[in-house]
DNA sequence: GTCTATAGTCTGATAGAC
DNA sequence: GTCTATCAGACTATAGAC
């Protein structure tokens, strides 16, 4: 029988998550520490213990939190509409996502780079179920001819790495375009690369 | 006056290189440690800090020397060559680094999602001439209707995307398709993708 | 060149007053 | 619930013997 929490739990634990996404995606789990949370979150140390267990707890609760959310682009691509729509559709919700929580794809991007050590079971599990339901979907369209003959599952794997690197990648795309809104082309290439690659 | 390096020397350096691209490719710049480096040269701690004044010095040098090595595929890019096959064989060479060097591609990954605080200079420098150059032969060459319109730039990005997420998100890759070779497949579905984004 | 020993600092986590 | 004080361990780096 756990009590329900109180305003000023709700806040504070809000306050921390929201801290440790901002420390633990610029400098990976290991790179980040209590105190850079506990300045971000306007707590002390001790008191951020408080309200978790450990380290590893807060981590541990941001990608549980963060892994439905980054998954509910693919869910929502539907089986009965039109193949090009909801490849295309499904492109450009994850390209927003990149654009709108970077932050929440750089931490999957340094807990994958170095061998996701917490969320191993929700890639092979739920994350690897979700894949192959749509991955028999989009055969389906290939086999049907609506779309080109792709390999389905590594079609998704090229939407994932373009849209996902202009999160990830963010600083080199700026040094290199110099610009200080990379999305704005990024938007139409990736529309003409993913309508090319679907063509029959 | 430096003196030339001795057998046994070079023999270390190389060694403490090895162990340091293992390692910092795996955690990251902070998350590595000395002595995880140190285990993996089969050297003391402070022997290893003999060769190498800092843990910084042994990060730099590395992503000194790897920075030369990942330049060189676009290097090769040949403006009096055959558009489409020169840019198919860019990603070709790209693939290839990304599964026969993982640890050199998960290296500047790490480095660059958490911000490039050691190759800043690198990305708005030689990176940027670099990628401007070809980016300037390529946007020549869908000016001349050789291939299609598309961003130069973008259509840079999109193969660096494509080709390095193999070797940076490999875990979640094997874990998604349950292979031992995810490259097997990838290379003819890459193959496809960039000759449809060229297709005009 | 390589080692043991250790200095000095940082880090995750706890104890206990208020 | 929040704080000060602090512990134990890990960390980078150095000193000095051999």
């Amino acid at each position: 029988m756990t009590k329900p929490p109180t305003r000023i739990q709700k806040r504070n634990r809000a306050a921390i998550l929201t801290a440790g996404l901002d420390v633990f995606s610029q400098y990976g789990f290991r790179g980040s520490t209590l105190d850079q949370i506990a300045v971000a979150a306007g707590l002390s140390k001790p008191n951020l213990l408080y309200y978790f267990p450990s380290k590893d707890a807060i981590y541990t609760a941001l990608l549980e939190r963060l892994l439905e959310t980054w998954l509910a682009p693919l869910q929502q691509m539907n089986a009965d509409g039109d193949p090009v729509t909801e490849i295309l559709d499904y492109t450009h919700r994850k390209l927003e996502m990149s654009r709108d929580y970077p932050r929440e794809s750089r931490l999957f991007a340094n807990e994958i780079v170095q061998g996701a050590p917490h969320i191993a079971d929700h890639l092979s599990g739920e994350l690897r179920v979700l894949v192959d339901e749509k991955a028999a979907v989009i055969q389906g369209w290939a086999k049907a001819g609506k779309i080109a003959d792709v390999d389905a599952h590594h079609l998704i794997f090229s939407i994932w790495a373009l849209t996902q690197h202009y999160a990830d990648f963010d600083v080199q795309v700026r040094a290199v375009l110099n610009t200080d809104d990379p999305f704005a082309r990024a938007g139409p290439f990736l529309d003409h690369a993913v309508r090319s690659i679907l063509r029959r």
